[in-house]
DNA sequence: TACCAAGTTGGTAGTCACTACCACTACGGT
DNA sequence: ACCGTAGTGGTAGTGACTACCAACTTGGTA
């Protein structure tokens, strides 16, 4: 019984799935999303493309994992839940992505910069994979079809389990859906701006935007900057 | 110079056109969109499968016309520009929609109907394709991307074209992707309701539901309200 | 140590969406 | 009657993806 599988496996496992994906990337960076076919990444990576099929059901996968659903819908569902629905989630929005940026993973180093023009490596690849997912049709689809996923995943951890009331799912499914598209807009922005801005702080701006009031620090941790 | 396509011929490429569509939402409806091919469709217009792609670019092209976008798009160019962005966006989807279903395209008949619980035959057939394309992955990311490229249709069409502070559009993209999700759950639950709810008024209380505001009534079908 | 169960990889062959490239037919206007 | 053009069909691809099957490696066990 493999419940646990021996850290052995599941090392070698993750790491050729780190490095099919990131000569994926590099590739699609270098000479289109299109104009590169999985055997090329396979050969890349120096696996047969029967692997890469193994490790990432398509090829959209390759750019788009999607990493911080459960983070958000664990914030959520531990938010308060007296504030208004789109505070709630307004909120877990801007923790997930202050989480995500600030220590995603190789962690280290650039922390205390404000603006921060210096990104980590795990920052830039994020950033590259955002840069592809927005310039090619076929994974800006699938993404958006993921917040969709997405979207589902934070009705549940707002509503008890047991809501039946139409209604009150209704609602939570237009905030949700609401939100996740001003978030997507802010990613957009951040792209565009080769990441030099805070993510949260994009975030922070683009749900203000949306639903006008929205009181502008919260916690973010940049305080007063306002642009 | 065919400027004009002297009728006949377009004649028949519409009506080709229709008759292909028919029957492809016809079979996926039955068999279920990954279990039909557009070779199966062919057959059943009884066309070759090169005529289908001539008509359709994609597969997906086949349930997804989108045919409101600029019926949308024009309403917010006419809009007053002294309203808040998420008003003028909100009424036009909501005005666009009850164009949409009310005198669509059959026409004759149904109009006095209040609620509504016989549907015109256009109006059944954008619900098929409506269920269709939330049930269908593919067709669901795809539409989603729609939305995206309709979004920035909006934007156009909300800001003069020399705007060039970027975040002014940032503002704008934000508001009109909002608006565009809360439009898209009122989609989501207009179909689950098969229809049974006026559009209009579903899109309404999304709106509501996740911008606050609540201005209750507003137009929704009443004709004459603003334009 | 020998051995078995399970996970990972590779190969082959096939389906299906989609795209050139080419030929044929039916309009539509001169 | 003549010619350009639009619409249609066929053939032969490419490329993403999916079976089905054959190794090899790993981890634990008798």
């Amino acid at each position: 019984m493999p419940d646990r599988p021996s850290t052995l496996r599941a090392q070698r496992r993750a790491e050729t799935q780190r490095t099919i994906q990131a000569h994926a990337v590099r590739l699609f960076t270098q000479r289109g999303y299109d104009a590169t076919t999985v055997t090329d990444v396979a050969e890349a990576a120096g696996v047969s493309p029967m692997t890469v099929y193994r490790h990432f059901p398509t090829k959209e996968d390759l750019v788009l994992v999607d990493q911080h659903g459960r983070l958000i819908a664990e914030r959520i569902a531990a938010s308060s839940a007296d504030q208004p629905l789109v505070r709630r989630i307004g909120s877990a929005l801007i923790d997930a992505a202050a989480t995500l940026t600030s220590d995603g993973g190789d962690g280290v180093g650039r922390s205390g910069g404000s603006g921060g023009k210096e990104l980590g490596t795990d920052e830039r690849f994020l950033l590259a994979r955002l840069q592809l997912m927005i310039s090619t049709p076929a994974l800006r689809a699938k993404h958006l079809d993921n917040s969709y996923a997405l979207q589902q995943a934070i009705v549940g951890a707002l509503l008890p389990d047991d809501t039946a009331d139409p209604d009150t799912t209704f609602h939570a499914r237009a905030a949700a859906s609401a939100c996740l598209a001003a978030m997507h807009t802010a990613l957009v922005r951040w792209a565009e701006d080769d990441g030099r801005t805070s993510l949260p702080d994009v975030i922070a701006k683009a749900l203000a935007a949306a639903f006008g009031v929205t009181e502008a620090g919260t916690r973010t941790r940049a305080p007063g900057s306002n642009r």
